[in-house]
DNA sequence: TTGTACGCGTTATCAA
DNA sequence: TTGATAACGCGTACAA
C-alpha cells in the first residue's frame, strides 16, 4: 500500500537501518551512500511513518495548547504564536479549547496526556500547584504555564507578560488624561490575570496620592463584552460617576465604551478609557481604545519555544 | 516505565488479545471476563498507546483544519465548531493556519498528509480541483471543503453557507434603509467568497431596477480592517459618495465604519452599512453594525461531522 | 561504515 | 470465547 523504509532500502541496495540513519543521523552514513539514499527518498517521495517512528522514540511531535476559548482574539493570537514557533521546528499544534468550563479543562488535559503529546502549554485557569497534584505523577513531559506567575517552584516553565508594568502604565495614562475619579472593570476576582493587574494598579494610584474607591471596583468576565457593558452602566448610574476607567482586557473595554457612548457621553472628554491586551481590532473601535500592549502572539511563541527547549529536535523538520 | 496491555493481561489472568478485544469490541468477550478486565484497566489506569494502535489500524484520530488565519473571528469560531464536534467522538483537532500565504497553504497540507491525519477540512483558498491535481494521488482520506461550492464533482464533501441568500438579504437591508447609491467593499476578486456574494447581490439590485455602478465597486482584503478603511475612504471622496455600503465581511465593515465616522458622517443617516458573517463583536461596534449571519461555528461543526462520516468511530471515545 | 536481529505496543488472523 | 503468533514500520544495540 503505502511505501515504507524497506522499499527505499531495496531500491537503494542498502539495508533499512542505513536508510533510517541517513534520515535521522546523516553524519553516521558515508556521503556517497547518503546522497544516493536521499535521492531515492525524494524520487519515491517516501516519508517515514510518524506512528512507527513515535512508537520507537516515544515522541509524537505534537504540542497541546490549553485555552479557555478561541474567539477571544487574545488567545487566538497566542495560538498563532505557538503554531508559528512549532512549525518551524517540525512540530504541530493541537488545540485544547475548554470553552470556559473548568471541569472540561481537566478532561482535555487528561485526554492529551493519554494521547502522548510531547508537551503541554497551559494558558488556562489551572495552576501549577493543581496540575502537579492532579497530573504530576502521570507525566514527565514539559509543561509550560502562560501568565501564571508562581509556577517555577513546582518545576514547570512559565511565560508571563509583564502585567504589573502594564497596569502601572494604564494608571499613568488615565492620570495624564486628567482623570481623578478612577474606576476599574476587572475580570473575576479570583482569576490570576485579575490579581496581577489589580494590585499594581492600586499601588500606582497610591503613588499619586489617590486610592481606588470600593464602589468604583466592578467586575465582569474576560470573555464577555456584555459584562463590560453592564459594569460600566452601573458605574455611570452612580451619583458621582467616574471620569476614567481601566478595563482589564479589551473585550471588557469594548463593552465599557459602548456603555459610555449609549449614555450620550464623550470619550475621552467625559470619560477616559484604557484597556489591556492588544487585539488588532482596538484601533478601529470608535473612538479609539487606548490599550496597553502585552502581545499574546509573542507570549505564545515564547511559550512554545520554552516547551520545545527541553525536548530538543532530534529529527530534521520535514524538509522543503 | 509506562504500563501496557500485557501488564493488564497478566493481572487479569488473560491474554493481551482478550484485553484488546474487551476494549475495542466488548461484544466479543464474555461478560464476566470483560467486567474483570475493565475493572483492572480502571484500577491500573491503563490507556492504550495511541501510536501503537494507530500503527495497526492506520488511524491517528486526528483531523486537520486548514484556515488562512485564526485572528479572524470567523475562522476562530469555525475551529471551535470543529473541535466541539470532533471531541465528542474522540477525535482531536490539529491547526493548519497558513497565515494568508497560499504557498504555505500547500506546505501545511503536505505536512498533514505525511502526518497521517484521518481527515482534512479545508477552509482556505485551495479548490477541490487543485487539491485533486496536487494531492489526489497521495491520499484516500476524507477531505471536506468549506465554502467552496463546486467540490462535489471531484468526489469531496463540501459544506457551504447559503451566501447567495445572505447577499440578497444584505441588498434588501440597504434598500429598506433608503439607500439608493449603493457601493460594495469586496474581498479579492478571485476569492470564492467574493464571487459567491457579489453575483447574487448584483442580481438583487437589478430586481429593484438598479445596478452596481463600477466606480462603487471597491476591493479590500478579508483579513485586514485597514483595507476596508482605505476602500471606504476612496468611496467617500468621490464627488457623489454612496449612501449605502455592503462590506463583504465584518472585518472590512469595521474599517468601513471607521472611515465613515472619521469624515464626520453619521451611520445610518448619511451612509447605511451592512456586513457579512456574525462575529460576536459586531453588536458592540459603535454604531452597531448590521450583519447578515452565516454562523461559522455551525459551518465548522458540520464540516467536522461530514469528515468523520465516512471514517466512523470504531473505538469508543476515551471514556469519562 | 554497514547489516542483522530485535523490540516498541497494539490489533488481526487463525486455530483451539 | 479465548490464546498464540504474526504483522504494522521504524530505530537501535550489537556484531561485522
Amino acid at each position: 500500500m503505502t511505501i515504507n523504509i524497506s522499499d527505499v532500502a531495496k531500491k537503494a541496495g542498502v539495508s533499512p537501518s542505513t536508510v533510517s540513519r541517513a534520515l535521522t543521523r546523516p553524519d553516521l552514513v558515508k556521503t556517497a551512500t547518503r546522497k544516493k539514499i536521499l535521492e531515492i527518498v525524494e524520487e519515491m517521495s517516501y516519508s517515514p511513518n510518524p506512528l512507527a517512528r513515535g512508537l520507537m522514540t516515544g515522541k509524537t511531535n505534537i504540542i497541546a495548547l490549553i485555552i479557555p476559548n478561541l474567539t477571544n482574539t487574545y488567545f487566538a493570537q497566542m495560538a498563532e504564536g505557538c503554531e508559528e514557533a512549532l512549525r518551524s521546528k517540525g512540530y504541530h499544534l493541537i488545540i485544547g479549547n475548554y470553552f470556559e468550563d473548568n471541569t472540561m479543562e481537566l478532561k482535555v488535559i487528561d485526554a492529551f496526556l493519554k494521547r502522548m503529546v510531547d508537551g503541554i502549554i497551559i494558558a488556562g485557569s489551572l495552576t501549577a500547584k493543581d496540575f502537579q497534584s492532579i497530573f504530576g505523577s502521570r507525566t514527565s513531559i514539559p509543561v509550560t504555564f502562560v501568565n501564571h506567575s508562581a509556577e517555577l517552584e513546582y518545576g514547570y516553565d512559565s511565560v508571563i507578560a509583564d502585567e504589573a508594568h502594564g497596569a502601572r502604565l494604564a494608571c499613568q495614562a488615565l492620570l495624564e488624561r486628567g482623570a481623578r475619579k478612577i474606576a476599574v472593570v476587572t475580570g473575576p476576582a479570583r482569576n490570576p490575570y485579575t490579581k496581577r493587574r489589580l494590585a499594581p494598579f492600586k499601588k500606582e494610584l497610591q503613588n499619586a496620592n489617590m486610592y481606588l474607591d470600593p464602589c468604583y471596583l466592578t467586575e465582569g468576565h474576560y470573555g464577555s463584552i456584555y459584562t463590560g457593558f453592564e459594569a460600566m452602566s452601573k458605574l455611570l448610574s452612580l451619583k458621582e460617576p467616574p471620569d476614567g476607567v481601566f478595563a482589564f482586557n479589551d473585550t471588557l473595554a469594548t463593552g465599557v465604551i459602548k456603555a459610555v457612548l449609549s449614555k450620550g457621553l464623550n470619550i475621552p472628554k467625559d470619560v477616559a478609557v484604557v484597556g489591556f491586551d492588544d487585539i488588532p481590532l482596538a484601533p478601529y473601535l470608535t473612538p479609539s481604545l487606548t490599550t496597553i500592549g502585552s502581545s499574546s502572539f509573542d507570549l505564545g511563541k515564547e511559550a512554545a519555544e520554552a516547551t520545545l527547549g527541553p525536548i530538543g529536535n532530534p529529527y530534521r523538520p520535514p524538509s522543503k
